[in-house]
DNA sequence: GGCAGCGATACCATCCGGGTATCGATCCGG
DNA sequence: CCGGATCGATACCCGGATGGTATCGCTGCC
């Protein structure tokens, strides 16, 4: 199988729609349509069922989605880590280590610190994103490790090492009744009037429906929690960051984060070992 | 990047010979050394440095060959589950579970007991394998589910969920003096006139230099205990299949063993969810 | 210094991937 | 119930990419 037959069949598979995929590729409809005929020749398989109306995906075309758009990944992450080490060698050694924007600010610095002490340390550039995202940054190539953040961020398909574990608190407006205590528990927040769950958009960018306002990061959870719009539980460390118009309360029962180092497997970088054995010192 | 680029790429940093990559390939010379330069002027980076002579892979060259390997298998992988998926739909549904051969057997007779029992159930073929070649089996699509034992499988790349530890046994031959101790230490066994530990096979089916008899699985190795000419340190289980010309003493200090059961991430497969939920209730 | 081995180049044939035009089926509005 | 609109499939043609053969140029070695 090639590659552009694959990046021809999820575009189908994803639009559902022979004309917009061939838009999408840049491509004609017909030969879109040998294309995917001559694929599901060569696998023995059908792949869509249409009705000249409505394109719909069979059993087996919707394994080759998902497998297909992991091999496609693949394949872009080999290009992309190949275009890296050739700038390595070429004199720009560096690292590219990804994490969510609102998280482990000090573990981070102190990471950065550690190891730019190292011998032989190559600089490292730090990509914030939203959360969710450093997975995908990490398969693609686009970066070398990330910090993640178990339960939340999977870890399948990265090595790992875990850095730390801690507690979560829930965040809420400063002078809410709750925030005399000491602690409390998920039974206590959830549903408190006024001051909703948020929900967190999923792998694809879309919401859940339900209830709670929609949060793309955590500035803005923090935004709606200082309005008054909503609470939020977050790991301990967010406590550093938040300013006199917020609170924190010990959540006993909500479930513990553990913060991990993660790179791709197959990663020759000595720089990421390093960076990877740094990090485990610290611990 | 094509495929095509990639399995020529891959061929020639295996052989490090373009003659013998281009037969192996099933193509000529010229051809192959056109696609690689062709693909070198697209990635913008050397992967080879040929001296008339020699041909050797450049940094970029050796992140290519892991990466571009990887790929390939994921696209492989892609391929083989699609075709399985339509056989499955076409009335011939199953699972295909692969394990070291020498291993778990009783946790997998309990497993495939408890799964069969299931409401839904589909078959399941069981392939045993040598030891270190269910990573490929799983990577390559070529199974659905594995049962690994750390930490001498890494489970880089899967879904895991544990299903039990067990510590390890010396295996001797029957009336070694060791063998009337309750249990010994690692310290006991290593360097044992006449009774070296074995050497396995690395992932490419070479052996590290050293001394120590090559074995290739687990029943060669129980022979070459009871023949006198080496001793194993296994996982306790393995006391269930030993005859009498053998003897198992507890290792205090070897490393525990896990029996993790694996599959690969985009799994969409009921019967593999199903099979995992058994095996972590068995537990 | 001549020869053998190896990768690169030159040049040619072929096939495959892409484009345009058009067909046939289905849905929908009047 | 008919006609147009929509959409995927088919027919046919073209160009470039891919593969083959012949040969060159370099290098190491007897």
């Amino acid at each position: 199988m090639e590659t552009r037959e694959l990046r021809y069949f999820v575009a189908v598979a994803e639009e559902l729609h022979f004309g917009r995929a061939a838009e999408r590729l840049g491509i004609a409809q017909p030969p879109l349509s040998r294309a995917i005929q001559q694929l599901e020749r060569r696998l023995g398989a059908a792949l869509l069922d249409r009705t000249s109306r409505t394109v719909t995906l069979t059993e087996a075309g919707s394994v080759l989605l998902a497998e297909g758009r992991a091999a496609l990944d693949a394949v872009e992450a080999a290009e992309r880590r190949t275009r890296r080490a050739a700038l390595a060698s070429a004199g720009r050694p560096g690292l590219v280590l990804v994490t969510k924007a609102s998280a482990s600010r000090e573990l981070l610095a102190e990471l950065l610190d550690a190891y730019a002490a190292e011998p032989g340390a190559v600089p490292v550039d730090v990509i914030l994103c939203g959360p969710a995202e450093q997975e995908r940054f990490l398969r693609e190539g686009r970066a070398d490790v990330a910090l993640l953040h178990r339960p939340f961020d999977s870890t399948a398909g990265f090595h790992t090492e875990e850095l730390g574990t801690e507690g979560q608190v829930v965040v809420l407006p400063a002078g809410h009744p709750l925030t005399v205590r000491t602690h409390v528990h998920m039974a206590d927040i959830t549903g408190l009037p006024g001051l909703p769950l948020p929900r967190w958009p999923c792998a694809d960018g879309t919401y859940q429906p339900g209830p709670g306002p929609q949060v793309r990061d955590h500035a803005q959870l923090l935004q709606l929690v200082a309005l008054g719009r909503a609470c939020a539980v977050s790991p301990e460390s967010c406590r550093a960051q938040l300013h006199s118009d917020l609170a924190a309360v010990p959540v006993l029962d909500a479930p513990k984060v553990t913060t991990v180092i993660a790179w791709p497997p197959h990663s020759r970088s000595r720089a990421v070992a390093d960076l990877v054995r740094t990090a485990t010192r610290l611990r």
